[in-house]
DNA sequence: ACGCTTGCCGAAACCGGTTTCGCGGAGGAG
DNA sequence: CTCCTCCGCGAAACCGGTTTCGGCAAGCGT
């Protein structure tokens, strides 16, 4: 526990924090030995280890990490820059991403400093400053960009990071990324599995890496079932309801209109809704749509949206080891790990309205 | 821009960073000069102060803030413990509140660690820790409970907090609110002018003293208008879609029942939704529904949800500015604002389908 | 010319830890 | 019994800043 020592001094009850120095005038050892013993050097016996670290237990000293930082040069702090102008792109992925760095990290003995930017230039700003002042010793990148200047800023400057997402040809980098390539092909495949062959795939953010990797998982998917890839069920960038409306608008004008349409995000998923109702067609029964995210709007439609759940948690949680362990001094192009979203079959997908004439 | 000297040693190029030696040298200066004229101190010359600023520019100086941390014993950077375990309860809440925090912060030259618990344990331990190891000088309590024992813990042992939200009876606390009371006078006043008479309330978490707050506004609001208070009108606490279903199940089960209803989250409103769907009623025209929030899925409901919409942005700037003004010293008790939130007028409220009998 | 203040700066202590270095004593080998 | 090794610990340097203290030189009055 916490026992703080209260001093009677000038001011009536000023709490003191209890140094190392205090902790080895109490053991009547010097304030190196206690150094060592807590930092489980080897030439320490055993029996002192011990003795050091029961009554620094019960002193409650915890040592002060700026003061540990100074010489080692580890603050033991991880660093985020999260990009708030794409309003959407965080949201109900925020919490449980920070939720699953934040309890890593801790485990650990590490913390999570957070910063917000604007701007590209925002950001870069931001991510210098976190490390010029040595209160991140290596970051996290969130929504890896193609070509993105995070990546090239960190690398010249030699600062540990690791990414959220690939980027196509880089080596020696650690990530940890869920295979959207994966979750796309088997929701191709699973449309096939219930009749459908004309599938739609509507893109997230064109500049995201990951939106070129759900194409090709798509493509994949197509590719395997045997069926052809047509340019025009493809349509273009949705992250909103209003974008997403839109896209479907598109996709059931077409002549030959898809029978099954997945979505890159959640959110945009939902604007299909609307698109069907004002068709008078039921989700589900006259148009399939799957999502990807795992959000909890998906529940509150009618019928729910069946999604690829991503475990976003358990990301931020992976990244963060990771990413300790490359400050350690691991090898970064080791220290990559991937995981695969989780179909959530929920009531908008099902066997297109009438058999697939072909 | 910070031109990083590369030195060529044994590693190729290591960046390496510039100390206060290093700009000492090149100016020809102790360090201690250099120190003093970067932070202002009277007794150094202008042209001196200016010169050295020059330099540290030119070199890209940036100070260590853990080597600072250790003699001014401030490491400039705000604690937030954020609980997770009330899944609803941050959501879209969350982003705009950590970017407002930053940028405050940022502009100040803080910054912003933060940490999750799930438990009211896991949050005390949180908040020890980072105080323990000075990983923040202060803290930023957000969701104030009644009785919270994070403000106990504080108190305690002497930690700058602010909170977010108001205890009753608190004194010598700094914090900052967005007057809820208001916003449900207001609402209420609202629904008056519109007609209605019969006015219900669903309340939010019963242990939260934002709860407590509102439902004394829905009071203040109903004597101004010379309403009777009418307990059966008030709701059990919701926050999710579905327990504000039900809560709107019950109310609109009265004998007597509401023609309008006021949620104190929009999340839960969403519920009422559903509820006026089974029983044929169309909200806005034989319901009204009213929010607090202002969060976004208000707008992408059919007819759109009228809410309060609490700037939590600027929440988070003004909490970040007052602690970090009490941690230079300022008076905690003279630390205190509130903001009102802003009724957005939408589809879902209007006046009652016939006018009140009575 | 002399003392006295005042302005400006350097030397050194200091913050709270970590790490290097060396030393005293116990134990084993010869 | 002596020498050498190795274990366990203390003294002191060190990390990169900040702050205290004192000293030198210029300016001023007399």
């Amino acid at each position: 526990m916490t026992q703080a020592i209260r001093e009677f001094g000038r001011e009536p009850s000023q709490v003191r924090r209890v140094k190392i120095d205090d902790l080895a005038r109490a053991l009547n050892l010097s304030k190196s030995t206690v150094s060592r013993a807590l930092n489980g050097y080897a030439d320490i016996a055993e029996e002192t280890r011990q003795r050091v670290e029961a009554e620094a237990q019960r002193l409650g000293y915890v040592p002060l990490s700026s003061a540990q930082a100074i010489r080692t040069g580890l603050a033991k702090a991880l660093g985020l820059v999260l990009r708030v102008d794409d309003i959407e792109s965080h949201r109900a992925f925020l919490t449980d991403f920070l939720d699953g760095i934040c309890r890593a990290a801790a485990e650990e003995g590490w913390t999570l400093t957070v910063t917000t930017a604007l701007s590209v230039e925002d950001e870069l700003a931001a991510i210098r400053r976190l490390v010029a002042e040595r209160k991140a010793d290596g970051l996290i990148v969130p929504r890896t960009r193609i070509n993105d200047p995070r990546i090239e800023l960190l690398r010249g400057a030699q600062i540990p990071f690791i990414i959220f997402g690939r980027v196509p040809g880089m080596q020696d980098c650690s990530w940890f990324d869920i295979l959207g390539e994966a979750a796309f092909a088997e929701a191709v495949a699973h449309c096939v599995a219930l009749g459908h062959r004309r599938i739609a795939l509507v893109k997230g953010r064109p500049d995201h890496t990951s939106t070129q990797q759900r194409l090709e998982g798509y493509k994949a998917g197509l590719a395997a079932a045997g069926l052809p890839f047509d340019p025009a069920l493809v349509g273009s960038d949705a992250m909103t309801p209003d974008e997403g409306w839109r896209e479907a608008e598109v996709l059931l004008s077409l002549d030959d209109p898809p029978t099954a349409i997945l979505f890159s995000v959640d959110w945009s998923a939902v604007g299909a809704y609307r698109a069907a109702r004002t068709r008078g067609m039921e989700i589900g029964r006259d148009l399939t749509v799957i999502g990807y995210d795992g959000a909890p709007e998906g529940l509150q439609m009618t019928p729910k949206l069946s999604t690829f759940a991503a475990d976003t948690r358990h990301a931020g949680g992976r990244l963060a080891r990771l990413l300790i362990e490359q400050i350690g001094g691991g090898d970064p192009a080791e220290l990559c790990e991937s995981a695969r979203a989780t179909f959530l079959r929920r009531g908008s997908d099902g066997p297109p309205p009438r058999p697939a004439t072909r």
